[in-house]
DNA sequence: TTGACAATAGAATGAATGTTCGACTACAAT
DNA sequence: ATTGTAGTCGAACATTCATTCTATTGTCAA
């Protein structure tokens, strides 16, 4: 696209690393710096190449000022246009995942949930459903670790009390005394429930100690 | 809305000053054009103020480096109209995470994407950066299960070459010929690439021998 | 071969720039 | 009155930094 062929291989190596300089120190680079990093032993070969760079368009520098260097607008990448489309929706974040204790989900519809903990996501995070059946909960601890799902993860669930088999639910066993994701399993007069990571291997549980608590439709982690 | 109201008349014109300048010139200013521009007669004085600003957490400064300054992100005033009016952004998914291969971005500039291959997300999902500079890509395999990143999930990276300690990052490791999501640590000498699941241990790579692709921003897993 | 030119290295120069220090003022608290 | 602190000024100092000049090398065409 642009005319970046024509640069000579050390042109292109000072200009990558004005971007990254740039965007790690929030200033440009000195002469020296730019020949430290590239591998040019002299200030004027940088300054030769520099001046090269401004004659091609990619750079602008500014004389006798020591960073005097900056991108011109062709040699950063642009942000394209972007149409928008309304496409969120708003969830409730209800509250936190415990290993040892039930989800909290308020069952009543038309529930007031407060602004600070409503979630946005994207519409296609949520499956099709209705922002209304559907919550969020964010995890603490690492007790979902074998359903690759960390500490600060998000998870959202559509409310449901059932499963079909390969879902993946939240489930409260009140055998043990704890809530956990698996992928849930009929078989025959019991439940397997299996966790996603796949060295993990799989408990067994009688349906009436299996208490439904949502599907989980999506994972949200920001690092 | 934030503290500006208990900084001096002078710091805010220095705030004031390197706003536009910057916007201006593309560097910053020196300690004696800040000075002259808000009509402080000595440099000390501008240097005093200027750490002022620091301890206040509105600037960033580089010792000894001239024009080492930078404006915090707090600090610039942000074009919230825009910002606020959209919740979603549109990013290229540029194809798939394969451990055996450099994940394959588009670094040039007037890129064109498919619409097709857009993904919309939230914006809080892009942590503050601009939909260009960030780019999907979906995980085939369980090559990345230490990172707690399984088949079918979605990454969202921003787009750089380098890392600070404690990021979580795609590296090119061109000695074991793979593509792997560690969280990156400079320790002397060397890379400690620490997985993010806590019961793998870390590994360890020459600096020559590791490209850092992207940082990682979040991960969205579609069950 | 010769000449022109691009690319490079090394060193010297002078201006630009950040840092430090002593002294002074204004103001509030003790 | 005394003390302390924030803000200021001016000057000296030590580097950092861009610029410039000379020389060397390699390439390509005449």
């Amino acid at each position: 696209m642009r005319e970046r062929n024509k640069l000579s291989e050390r042109q292109r190596g000072i200009l990558r690393f004005m971007e990254t300089y740039l965007d790690m120190q929030g200033f440009p680079p000195t002469i020296r710096e730019i020949g430290e990093a590239t591998g040019i032993n002299s200030t004027s070969v940088v300054n030769y190449n520099l001046n090269k760079l401004v004659e091609a368009g990619l750079l602008q520098r500014a004389s006798a000022k020591s960073r005097g260097i900056r991108l011109t607008s062709t040699a950063k990448s642009l942000p394209k246009a972007v149409i928008a489309a309304r496409t969120t929706a708003r969830v409730p974040l209800v509250g936190q995942i415990v290993a040892s204790a039930p989800v909290a989900v308020p069952d009543d519809v038309g529930y007031y949930y407060d602004e600070d903990d409503m979630l946005e996501v994207s519409l296609a995070m949520l499956g099709g459903f209705d922002a209304a059946e559907v919550f969020a909960l964010r995890v603490k601890g690492d007790s979902m670790i074998d359903a690759m799902i960390g500490d600060g993860d998000i998870v959202l669930f559509r409310k449901q009390n059932y499963a079909e088999n390969g879902d993946m639910v939240a489930v409260w066993l009140d055998e043990r005394g704890e809530t956990t994701l698996k992928r849930f399993y009929h078989e025959g007069d019991r439940i397997r429930l299996q966790p996603e990571h796949p060295t993990m291997k799989a408990i067994y549980v009688d349906p009436m100690h299996c208490l439904i608590q949502g599907r989980v439709l999506s994972v949200i982690r920001h690092i």
